[in-house]
DNA sequence: TTGAAAGCGTTACCAA
DNA sequence: TTGGTAACGCTTTCAA
């Protein structure tokens, strides 16, 4: 492959000239520009990014750190990241976390070392010591606000208390609240969301918490039915859970919606694969993805930031899980 | 950030010889060696990838292209592709090209200029000029065997014969293969199996063309069940338009597996979510995935290669939508 | 407007 | 066993 070397030599002027016309800055005459467009295309040259890395001490490379890519939750995440990237000419690379701080840590380790430009990170490890120190530009995405680490997330106490009122005027008189995991933020914002929507009503609630896995939702939505026959309406703190419940709710011969309503939360595309639909508050995943990615840029670039918490509102989608009269 | 030369300094050796402790290669008194671990320790020193991919013209970067992470397929697959790759100390690029060729020849030509290490590969466009070119190692899975290019797919063949016998062992006498798009090998193959199985066979069959899209199979089917009310049995060539005919047969208030039953293929997760669960042929996807990258980086750091070609069998899952007596 | 040359942090060859 | 040093391909400062 040709080098910087080889198309000035072609060109007839100097390494540092056709640096200066490849990265657009200082003086060029017009003369030497086209000497250079000539030899860039007969040499079909490409720079090196390695070694203009190494000399910047910067590349386009973004780490974007997720639990588990198999949760449906993050590969809509990861290709908006992806596609918001890529249009700014950043690429990014995987890495799948499995919330362990060590996975964490060794992530970042060897991304820094490689010069990454900066991360996006879904985890609710943000304060642990490894974020701390961290040279980079980050972005965390969904979860836990570290004050100092800009932040895009959902209002899930608000989203909550849509999809629960929804359930409310949907006739629900007995509802349990599948919550997420205990300390988790946004679960306890979207229990908190639950709580302001059914107190005061005249209804009968109990909140069970639920890990976002489906065959654990499976058994607690079992478990749930049959100790309490009486449930008719589910809110479930995420679409996993809602659909684990819709599942063993059928299988148990409850009809959904006519004798048991169910509202799940993220809006990912699986809601509308199941039958009926579910009805769930979506968050607006893509848009999330592409605010993160566009901000974590802005930092990268610019250094700057306007805004360093935005909120993406989310949106009731009202499917077969639940009947409006 | 301290680097080779100041880790030389406190160690009161040469940059060489602690450039040789750290590659574990060349000679090195017990004496050196100690100073140096004792340096590397105190200086709290990571070497820089970047500068040494500069010199060694080599990356722990794996490029992995895939149509659209969002397709329940490839989560899976990537995971599998990322466990293995870190495992190895290597370093996934997550890249969707939407099987457009053009967004595959810009990510080639980005990464190739990032000296990556080797490409992992989703795609039927592996014919393309762009794939002609490449210096580095390139795995092929799922898709299209280039007679150059190393692969890893599945029997779709066999399998799509297993799925389809099951389907007449549960006694379905009017069977319809919703097929992937014409010209793909796999999709052609899964047909080939199913041709093979029903042949010779007391059935009536038709096949159809059906994109791997959730929405568009929403909608053949809903065409083949109105025009074919005969139907009692589907054999569809992936678990997403298994899981659209199942939601639109379940609308249309035909009894699964009671009227008509189900078979899909893959053995994506978000089968045994719906209900009732999908009963397919399961590609072992995760197994892909890691042999894939297995292969992969023994090419990059042997050069050598025993078997071009593996294929992974595949396995039947009976749940719920088909029903023996 | 241009070019020489000093880095950027490693590796690896060659001598010692 | 060890160390000096050229080389990897680019950026950037400084002088011209």
């Amino acid at each position: 492959m040709a080098n910087i070397k080889d198309v000035a030599k072609h060109a007839g002027v100097s390494v540092a000239t056709v640096s200066r016309f490849l990265n657009k800055n200082g003086y060029l005459s017009d003369d030497a520009k086209e000497n250079i467009e000539e030899a860039i295309a007969a040499l079909n040259y490409r720079p090196n990014q390695v070694a203009r890395s190494l000399s910047t001490k910067q590349t386009n490379l973004i780490g974007l750190i997720v639990p588990d890519i198999t949760n449906p939750f993050f590969p809509e995440l990861a290709r908006a990241v992806e596609d918001t990237a890529l249009a700014h000419g950043y690429t990014i690379v995987l890495c799948n976390s499995d919330e362990n701080a060590e996975k964490e840590e060794l992530y970042i380790n060897m991304l820094t070392q490689k010069y990454v430009a900066g991360f996006i990170v879904t985890t609710n490890l943000l304060k642990a010591p490894h974020y701390e120190d961290i040279s980079v530009p980050i972005v965390a995405l969904d979860r836990a606000i570290n004050s100092t680490i800009p932040t895009v997330s959902t209002d899930n106490v608000e989203g909550a208390r849509l999809g629960t009122e929804y359930l409310l005027t949907c006739g629900a008189k007995n509802i349990v609240c599948m919550r997420g995991p205990v300390g988790l933020g946004l679960a306890d914002d979207r229990v908190k969301g639950f709580l302001q929507a059914t107190s005061g009503e005249d209804v009968e609630t109990q909140v069970v918490e639920c890990p976002f896995s489906f065959e654990i939702a499976e058994k607690i939505t079992e478990k749930i039915l049959l100790e309490s026959p009486e449930i008719d309406g589910i809110f479930a703190s995420s679409d996993t859970s809602a659909i684990a419940a819709l599942k063993v709710a059928q299988a148990m011969g409850r009809k959904v919606p006519n004798d048991l309503q169910i509202v799940g939360f993220d809006g990912v595309q699986l809601g509308k694969m199941v039958s009926p639909g579910l009805t769930t508050v979506a968050q607006n995943i893509y848009k999330m993805g592409a605010s993160a990615t566009k901000m974590l840029i802005k930092m990268i670039e610019d250094d700057s930031l306007q805004e360093k918490n935005v909120t993406v509102s989310a949106e009731l989608i009202v499917r077969g899980t639940t009947r409006k009269d």
